[in-house]
RNA sequence: GGCCCUAUCGUCUAUCGGUUAGGACACAAGCUUUUCAAGCUUGGAAGCCGGGUUCGACUCCCGGUAGGGUCACCA
C-alpha cells in the first residue's frame, strides 16, 4: 500500500483559532498513526488578503507546540505549474475563456476562465461521514482562474494536492461543498482522486460559527496567556475526538499511536476553556520544580521582581497552587494577592480575632507564638515551624491561634497557611510582623 | 431559499438493538490539622419531536424541527 500523505493548507489571512489547529493536528496525527507524511502548505494565492505575519505565526505555533511537518510549500511559488494545468484544461476543452464584465464595478470586460462542467452526479466516500453525493449541475461552469495567469483556489488546490502526492485530504467541514468541484477538476486533469475526510467545526459558545467577536481565541493568544503547549494540544485534540476509552490525558507518543479518524465526531463542538484549564493544571503537576520555576519567573509580575532568588523559589509552589495558567499570576498580583510577600501588610486590629475571641485574647495567643518562634532554633522549615507551635494551638484551640498568626503575616482574610507564610518570610520578618500587631 | 452535513447531561463525550444510559469538565453538599486553594466523598444533571421496523430502540428507516456549512473573479 502506498504511503499516506496528509496536508494542512491554511490561508494566511488571519489568526488561526482552535478549530484551525485542530484540523492540522488531526491531519498530522493521522499521518503519524499510519507512518505517513504530513505536509504544510501555505495557500497564499490571494495576494491581497494574505499577510506574511500570519504565515510566520503558523510556523511559530507549529514550532512552539511541537508539530513537525515533512514538507513545506508556499502555494504562490507554484503559479507556473498552475498555469500549465490551466492551459491543459483549456486545450482539452475542459475549461474555456469567458469574456465577462469585471465584478469590481468598473465595467471593464475581461477574460476569466470557467470550468466546463460535465453536469453529473459526483459521489465520494467521506472518511468521517460516509457517502456524500452531489449533483454538480447546480454549480454551473464555475470560475477556476481570474485570467490565464491568476489561477484560483479550486485549481490550485487540485494541482498542488496532486503534485505533492496527497493521498488523504483532511480538512474542515466547510469544504464539503467544494469537494465535488475539485473532484471534477482532478478527473479533467487525469489525476487520481485523493480520499477526503471532513472534520466538524469548532463552534463558539452559542453553537454558531466562531468569529473574531464570538469565541474565536487565536491559539497564539492561549500560548501567550501561559498555557502549556502540550496541554493545549491535548485539550484541542479531545474536542471532537475521543479514544473510545475513558483516558483523557495523553502524551504526544500516545496520541500518535492511538489517534484515528474513525473516532472523530460528526457534529460540531464547542471548545471548553474550563476544560482547557483543567488540562493545563494536570500538565503543570507533571512539571519538574525547575520547570515550574522558570514558567513562574517568565510570568513574574513587576512587583515581585525585587525579591531574592531564594524567596522566589519558595514562592513558586504557593503561586502555582492556585493558578490555571501562568498569565493568571498577573491577575492575582493585580488583586494584591502577593503584596504581603514584598512588604508588611496593612492590618485592621479587630480582624485578628477568631470567632468569639477578643482582641486581647488574640494578642495573648500571638505573644505566645512570638515567644515560641523566638526561641526556635531548629531548621526553618514548614514542618518545623508547625511542630513548634502545634501543641499550644491544639491546647487552646487551633483557630484561636492560627487565625491571628496567619492574619498578622498576610493582613488578608484569605492566604496560604501561616506555617508556609512564615517559612517564606523567614524568621526575623515573621517575628517583626507579629510584633507589629502586638504593638498596636 | 437550493444543495449538503449534523442532533445523548450546561460543555466535551461512551453506548456500535436488551445498560440502574457510563466518564470528564463545570456545579452543589459534606469531610479533611484555622482562612483560601488543593485533596477526598456524595449528589443533581441527557437520548429534539412524531411515525415506523423489531419480542425489544438512544442505537436501524422515514418525516418534521433545530443548528451548521455552502451557494465569490476568497480560501
Amino acid at each position: 500500500m502506498n504511503q499516506i500523505v496528509t496536508r494542512f493548507a491554511p490561508s494566511p489571512t488571519g489568526h488561526l483559532h482552535a478549530g484551525g489547529y485542530r484540523t492540522a493536528f488531526f491531519a498530522y496525527l493521522f499521518a503519524k498513526k499510519h507512518n505517513g507524511k504530513f505536509v504544510l502548505r501555505i495557500e497564499d494565492t490571494d495576494r491581497e488578503r494574505s499577510k506574511q505575519e500570519y504565515t510566520d505565526e503558523i510556523f511559530n505555533v507549529f514550532e512552539t507546540i511541537g508539530i513537525s511537518y515533512d514538507e513545506k510549500y508556499i502555494q504562490s511559488e507554484h503559479v507556473n505549474r498552475h498555469q500549465e494545468c490551466l492551459q491543459q484544461l483549456i486545450d482539452s476543452g475542459n475549461a474555456y475563456v469567458s469574456k465577462e464584465e469585471a465584478k469590481d464595478g468598473s465595467g471593464v470586460i475581461k477574460d476569466i476562465i470557467r470550468f466546463k462542467n460535465p453536469n453529473k452526479i459526483v459521489t465520494f466516500v467521506d472518511l468521517i461521514r460516509g457517502e456524500i453525493s452531489t449533483d454538480t449541475t447546480d454549480l454551473g461552469d464555475f470560475v477556476i482562474a481570474k485570467n490565464i495567469t491568476e489561477p484560483l483556489f479550486h485549481l490550485a488546490v487540485v494541482v498542488d494536492d496532486h503534485d505533492e502526492g496527497i493521498t488523504h485530504v483532511i480538512r474542515a467541514e466547510e469544504h464539503i461543498a467544494n469537494t465535488p468541484r475539485q473532484i471534477l477538476i482532478h478527473e479533467a486533469l487525469g489525476f487520481s482522486i485523493p480520499q477526503y475526510g471532513h472534520l466538524p467545526l469548532v463552534l463558539a459558545p452559542d453553537k454558531t460559527k466562531m468569529s473574531k467577536r464570538k469565541g474565536a481565541v487565536p491559539v497564539v493568544e492561549y500560548l501567550e496567556r501561559g498555557y502549556l503547549p502540550a496541554a493545549l494540544l491535548n485539550a484541542i485534540c479531545l474536542c471532537g475526538w475521543n479514544p473510545g476509552t475513558e483516558q483523557e490525558l495523553f502524551t504526544r507518543t500516545e496520541l500518535e499511536q492511538v489517534f484515528d479518524l474513525d473516532k472523530v465526531q460528526k457534529a460540531g463542538a464547542i471548545f471548553n476553556e474550563e476544560k482547557l484549564n483543567w488540562f493545563n493544571r494536570e500538565y503543570i503537576k507533571l512539571l519538574s520544580d525547575d520547570q515550574k520555576k522558570s514558567w513562574v519567573v517568565k510570568y513574574l509580575p513587576e512587583k515581585l521582581k525585587g525579591l531574592s532568588d531564594d524567596m522566589i523559589t519558595k514562592l513558586v509552589p504557593v503561586i502555582i497552587e492556585r493558578v490555571n495558567y501562568f498569565g493568571e499570576i498577573k491577575d492575582f498580583a493585580d488583586q494584591g494577592e502577593y503584596d504581603y510577600y514584598v512588604a508588611p501588610p496593612e492590618f485592621t486590629i479587630e480582624k485578628i480575632v477568631w470567632k468569639t475571641d477578643t482582641v486581647d485574647q488574640s494578642k495573648a495567643h500571638l505573644q505566645k507564638v512570638y515567644d515560641v518562634i523566638n526561641n526556635y532554633t531548629d531548621d526553618w522549615t514548614v514542618e518545623g515551624i508547625k511542630s513548634t507551635i502545634w501543641d499550644y494551638a491544639e491546647s487552646v484551640g487551633r483557630g484561636n491561634v492560627l487565625w491571628p498568626f496567619r492574619y498578622s503575616l498576610s493582613g488578608r482574610d484569605k492566604s496560604p497557611d501561616p506555617f508556609v507564610l512564615a517559612f517564606i518570610l523567614g524568621k526575623s520578618e515573621t517575628l517583626q510582623r507579629i510584633k507589629n500587631i502586638l504593638d498596636k
